[in-house]
DNA sequence: GCGATGCTTCGGCTATCATCGAACTATGAA
DNA sequence: TTCATAGTTCGATGATAGCCGAAGCATCGC
């Protein structure tokens, strides 16, 4: 089973640790669950096993990350049922509220600027929302290219859709996945309008207070609020 | 963790029990899981303390029931991810492709005709997709009281919505939920169009062969394929 | 009242599994 | 070659938690 997988709390801390989308090494993947190597190297199997994680072999280093990005929304969704329940255990830190305003689901912006972003995307008709999919117009395609300098035709990848709704545990909304949210997601970091917090393990991005004008510039700081 | 609570073997058969949006009561959840029902009331306390199931007592019978769509919804996407991963560990049965076709999401229809459904009803103008919600239109109205005697003033619920996508872990689409969803999937079966498969704690919905044309006539057979 | 049914609590048994120490393999550096 | 680092496998230990038998409350039917 799956869950069970995800259950054990040394396993839950590695995947929270691989949420933001980078591939960790098996070392630094226990020293985040706080295990020793070997207990670490047991569940890393079982994890590959479980098909949640796949390994890169480099040098002397192996490195795991998520299969994709569907394992991370499940993850996400275990969270928001944690959430709903109450459920303080642990772990409830005095970051909460930063990692509702934003914070890294696998690649990319997530939270109540992540929401806002894809909100203002659609309302400026940048995106263009057909059944479950989003998909780039025109216009949108001179946007990104001019205000984050991202070139649409590099975008295409052939696991991943360029763009993808993700379902957002604290805000119950979509933001905006696939290549382009983690293109995106990217550039903010490039250009210095925000980095993912340097506590490890942390998921909370910062904007810097350049780049909260930036993004409320782009994408509608106080007007858009419903 | 919520995780953990579905990593139990009992647990997760008596959750699976519940996904068709049916209140069980604690010795047919017992039944369910092939324990005692000594066992399974640890279980159920422990569930309802974790958020996942809430109780309804009745007379001497203890009726529980999952607490909303979102958990049937995180519980689809550990199924998907199990799936994925060729995680065939028992419980593989014959009846797989059927599942595939038409099954119970909690109390709606999902699977290949669920995703086919709402496809159609986008695309008839029956409803009409803002943000992540979906809403009825005028001609949704009327549609659904002349073909399928369906009162839309009558699917107002105070803690759920009328219209909701659901993402449907076999399909990756997304199919229609809400009380209208749940409306329908009852109508289905009252016309005796379709029927859940008699198995207990299966999911798998038969369709009859008249349900079956009365459905395509409604909903389009073979035409929209894509 | 009495018994029967549905469900819960308590206590003890047992098995599973996470954990770590120690030893082994493989890559990289000197 | 020799040493160091990254990672794995093996074996033993220990704690968590599922499980059931027995007993205790409720509710229903007679």
């Amino acid at each position: 089973m799956v869950a069970s997988l995800v259950g054990d709390p040394a396993r839950a801390n590695m995947l929270t640790a691989l949420m933001d989308g980078r591939a960790l090494t098996a070392s630094e993947l226990a020293h985040q669950a706080g295990i020793t190597p070997q207990t670490a190297s047991s569940h890393l199997s079982k994890l590959e096993t479980g098909g949640l994680i796949e390994p890169e072999k480099q040098g002397r280093h192996r490195y795991y990350r998520l299969t994709g990005p569907d394992v991370a929304g499940v993850l996400e969704g275990l969270a928001g049922l944690a959430e709903r329940a109450g459920h303080t255990r642990v772990r409830t830190g005095p970051k909460e509220p930063a990692l509702r305003r934003a914070r890294i689901c696998y690649d990319h912006l997530a939270g109540d600027l992540g929401v806002q972003m894809l909100d203002s995307m659609r309302k400026q008709k940048l995106v263009r929302q057909t059944k479950q999919a989003i998909e780039l117009t025109g216009e949108g395609k001179r946007f990104i290219a001019e205000a984050l300098q991202i070139d649409a035709d590099m975008l295409a990848h052939p696991r991943r859709p360029v763009c993808k709704a993700c379902l957002d545990w604290s805000e119950r909304r979509h933001h905006l996945a696939g290549t382009l949210g983690a293109a995106v997601m990217n550039r903010f970091t490039e250009l210095n309008w925000a980095a993912r917090d340097p506590a490890p393990g942390s998921r909370v991005v910062n904007f810097t207070r350049t780049g909260e004008k930036r993004f409320a510039a782009l994408f509608g700081g106080s007007e858009a609020h419903s």
